[in-house]
DNA sequence: CGCCGCCGTGGAAACCTTTACATCTTGCGC
DNA sequence: GCGCAAGATGTAAAGGTTTCCACGGCGGCG
């Protein structure tokens, strides 16, 4: 960088002015001009400085994403959304996972102050007094699935309650009532709503039947050893619901070394339709969730929020969580 | 962003530069007067700007990764990995993916000087010479998995044709002699390092034995239309070695769906090794590629680079692609 | 008891760009 | 042909931080 505007003015003989105006395509300037400016900027391969320019613009053209983790199909999906729009604006995407931990989701908040226009912020743990406490003022911020008091954000949300409802009454309407449940972890809101959505499910549609849920974390791990469990269970549950899509991989594995064929012995449904699940076998009857639709609408209401600030309005939007059946699930 | 070091100073009753030093943690300060700044700092929740930081320092503590694209498994293991190292150094990542073009990625770089100390390039597409023209000789580039004639750049790599070489042996040695390949794409570096390790060890072990190349493209669709294409053909090959597991995951559904059983009538082999291989029913057997590890390496190496310019040594690496034997091979 | 040196602090320059404002040129209309 | 307006270009300030240099005070040593 050692090539600043102002070696591009001297070579093309104008002042730095001309040449600001010539590079950012402002048009009271010669045609003759610009060419020549652009000429010596190309020799001298000269790119601005985006501090310098940043400093003065009050712009980064840069947008942060600060998510749990990075880690699987799920986040994949999610940056991907993200990262289509973004680019499609000319914004950068500065990526960052806080490893569910609210206290380094906070740190990480801080850091990111000042090199961001916007923020995107997906901190599903329920611990969110930190995080309140960490998100700039003087930012735009949209929320994904995170559930926090805080009034004048936007966020986006999927419906996790209305989808295990549906899911869990498709299984009981398929004639199961031993409906056991891979949960995600305690302290993630996501997972708590689904957790309910099973429950007011299981309460509504089959009272005095006694609810089956395993600890799990959302990681295939967990579901491996949820899903042995279950399959050395002498009261077996004739299906099993599983918090999200790569514990319901886990336990699909460990059912299968069980010696279970799923579903002719077990059914299984798992949440969140990564594109994966319907490429496993069988085919996995889960709950889609619009994932890379999901970072994208964030991203465009980000977006509009930096780009107007204080003219866009707050926007709250749950997205619908359909049903996929595919082949996992049989009838009991 | 309102308030500025200037405003702390005021609130310390102190000058600017003393701010600084207390906040960066000079040691010529009173600790009486560092707790005071603090406090003041605290109070006012001052960030300093970023802009005007790197201006001055020359530094933006940012690391750029430019990948071939953000989705699958695949990438968001590499993601995980550099995110790792790189959150371990206090470097913040900003991503961007080319979608496999050459001109975008070369696009993508340019945008991203100034932006970041240093650059982490992964660029399969065989048509460098874009690329190459729009390196910034002024920031340090380590390179994954990237062909470039490029001397002075640190590299690191996966040995593709070792691993490819490796499979196909794994297969003959089986017994089989009918064993499809399905490529990915074909202006792809990897894709092509892959092929050719298949047609080495073809050549070599069954002199005379039919090569069965398939078209894909490293998305599961491709491995689906594949697979379908491979069950429908009357000499019907007793292997197939997909490209990468995304293939192998999407061959696997179609043979599936075609009442093809894995491996008793037909042997599938994968190539990465992504999280999910081990969870597929049958497990699959691929080609371990240490993905995480590959982009934590390239990370550590680009952050030493950064550290002290020039004085860190150019390193060429290629890591092993070790053999992963599961349940998704039988013998023929 | 006095001087030297060190430590803590303040002032100001430097980093590089954008943009408001000033200045100059040129063309057009009267 | 002169004046005015509009358009092109230059000058300089501003943006917020770090750091070099200078300055003042205090302690230790002679």
């Amino acid at each position: 960088m050692a090539t600043t505007i102002k070696d591009v003015a001297r070579a093309a003989g104008c002042s730095v002015a001309t040449v600001s105006r010539a590079l950012n395509g402002h048009d009271n300037i010669t045609a003759l001009t610009r060419e020549r400016v652009l000429a010596a900027a190309r020799d001298l391969r000269f790119t601005p400085s985006q501090a310098a320019r940043s400093l003065i613009t009050r712009r980064t053209d840069t947008i942060g994403a600060l998510l749990p983790d990075l880690y699987g199909e799920y986040f994949s999906e999610l940056i991907r959304g993200i990262e289509l729009e973004a680019r499609s604006r000319g914004l950068h995407l500065l990526v960052s996972s806080s490893h569910g931990d609210a206290r380094a989701a906070a740190a990480a908040l801080r850091t990111m102050h000042g090199r961001v226009d916007g923020l995107l912020v997906m901190s599903p743990h329920i611990d969110t007094a930190a995080l309140a406490a960490n998100l700039p003022h003087s930012l735009p911020v949209v929320l994904i699935n995170t559930r926090l008091p805080e009034e004048g954000l936007s966020s986006f949300a999927v419906d996790n309650h209305g989808g295990a409802l549906a899911m869990t009454r498709h299984l009981v309407a398929r004639g199961h009532r031993r409906v056991a449940f891979i949960a995600g972890p305690d302290n993630n809101y996501e997972a708590q709503e689904r957790l309910r959505g099973y429950r007011s499910a299981m309460a509504e549609l089959l009272p005095g039947v006694a609810e089956l849920v395993l600890a799990g974390d959302f990681f295939e791990d967990s579901g491996w050893r949820a899903g042995s469990e279950i399959a050395a269970l002498a009261q077996r549950p004739t299906a099993v619901f599983c918090g999200n899509d790569m514990m319901a991989i886990g336990c699909l594995a460990a059912l299968a070394e069980a010696g279970l064929r799923v579903p002719q012995d077990i059914s299984l449904a798992g949440f969140d339709d990564i594109p994966i699940a319907r490429y496993l076998t069988p085919p996995l009857t889960t709950v889609r969730v619009p994932i890379a639709e999901l970072g994208g609408l964030a991203l465009v209401q980000l977006a509009s929020a930096v780009a107007s600030p204080g003219r866009s309005a707050v926007q709250h939007r749950t997205l619908r969580a359909e049903l996929v059946v595919r082949q996992s699930c049989a009838s009991a």
